[in-house]
DNA sequence: AAACGTTACACCAAGCTTGC
DNA sequence: GCAAGCTTGGTGTAACGTTT
């Protein structure tokens, strides 16, 4: 295609279909881009003319992008970032006078291990930077999308068996492992398990930790294929909380390591004596801010304070 | 009833054509 | 070269249709 052929073309049509991938909405992407909905709705059409494609069609309430329009969804947001940096000064990054804010999602139990690490790591380096924790949840990766969220940390759930994605697909999202996640067997100090067989593992009571609280998962598959059950005698939703509670009681809770190795709490770790598989835990971000050098500068430096605060304990 | 995309219509600005 | 009139394209308001 000849270079010319844009001159025809309005190059607002590819912010717009920037913004309209972005938000999956006229509506959304009209408030976005300062224009009223039923504008946003023209200027669509002039994008499925000149695509010659639907780019995005109705299913009920929702408008969902054709094939063509995921296809699209990097070449645009290549684009658009070439075109807003002939605008930008062409300045080196500066971590020093970085100002403005990052916001990163991670969960509870890992907000309360890495925050500390991370925001020291990174005030080193950016003092001027603000950095905004927010949780993990199943709009993390629309968030990721409308450039709301800009780096998470989650576990790669494939990895384990029995336990649901929650229809969360990441594939749209750059993945880098960070660190594994390994699971131990935890009791408190007033009732220590330095090891376990078995069969005392599920003699003992439980405390689980899970966001629907069902308590059932691939551990009792394990078990009720050694003709064993265990009782789940408590059931929480968050590790912290297992945690403390396990730190209190005589119950027994099977915790990733990494929440165990850095939690206030006093507790005796044991191997667990169910194989469970490790689960990589990833840095997740979208794919333009690959290149981004003040994205680059803050998840290195994220990755960093995660492995040291790992290896302080 | 509410939310949301599409369409009809009117208005406006910019570009183009035409006649001088 | 210049001004008047026409054309084109974008926007907003209002109304409409569909879905939940």
């Amino acid at each position: 295609m000849s270079v010319m052929y844009l001159a025809g073309l309005d190059l607002n049509l590819l912010l717009a279909l920037d913004r309209l991938i972005a938000h999956r909405s006229v509506t959304e992407a009209a408030r976005a881009l300062g224009v009223t909905q039923p504008a946003m709705s023209r200027t669509l059409g002039r994008l499925r003319d000149a695509l010659d494609d639907p780019l995005f069609v109705r299913e009920g309430r929702a408008l969902v992008p054709t094939p063509r329009a995921l296809a699209l969804a990097p070449k645009v947001t290549a684009a658009v970032r070439a075109a807003a940096a002939v605008f930008e000064p062409d300045a080196p990054f500066d971590p020093v006078a970085e100002r403005g804010s990052f916001t990163l999602g991670m969960g509870e139990e890992t907000q309360r291990a890495f925050a500390p690490a991370i925001v020291a790591r990174l005030w080193a380096d950016a003092p001027g930077l603000d950095l905004r924790f927010r949780p993990l949840s199943v709009r993390s990766v629309e968030e990721s999308r409308r450039g709301e969220l800009d780096l998470a940390l989650g576990p790669d759930l494939s990895a384990l068996p029995r336990v649901a994605s929650g229809g969360v697909d990441l594939s749209e999202l750059v993945q880098r492992p960070v660190y594994e996640r390994r699971f131990v067997v935890v009791s408190s100090p007033a009732h220590p398990r330095r090891r376990l067989g078995l069969k005392t593992f599920a003699r003992l009571p439980h405390v689980v930790a899970g966001p629907d609280s069902s308590g059932r998962g691939f551990i009792d598959d394990y078990l009720e294929g050694h003709d064993l059950a265990r009782r789940v005698a408590a059931a929480v939703t968050t590790f912290d909380a297992a945690a403390a509670l396990v730190a209190e009681s005589a119950l027994i809770a099977t915790l990733p390591d990494d929440v165990v190795r850095t939690s206030p709490r006093r507790l005796v770790t044991a191997p667990p004596p169910v194989p469970i598989p490790p689960v990589p835990m990833l840095l997740l971000w979208h794919p333009r801010d690959t290149t981004d050098a003040r994205h680059r500068f803050v998840r290195e430096r994220v990755a960093e304070a995660i492995q040291s605060a790992l290896g302080a304990r």
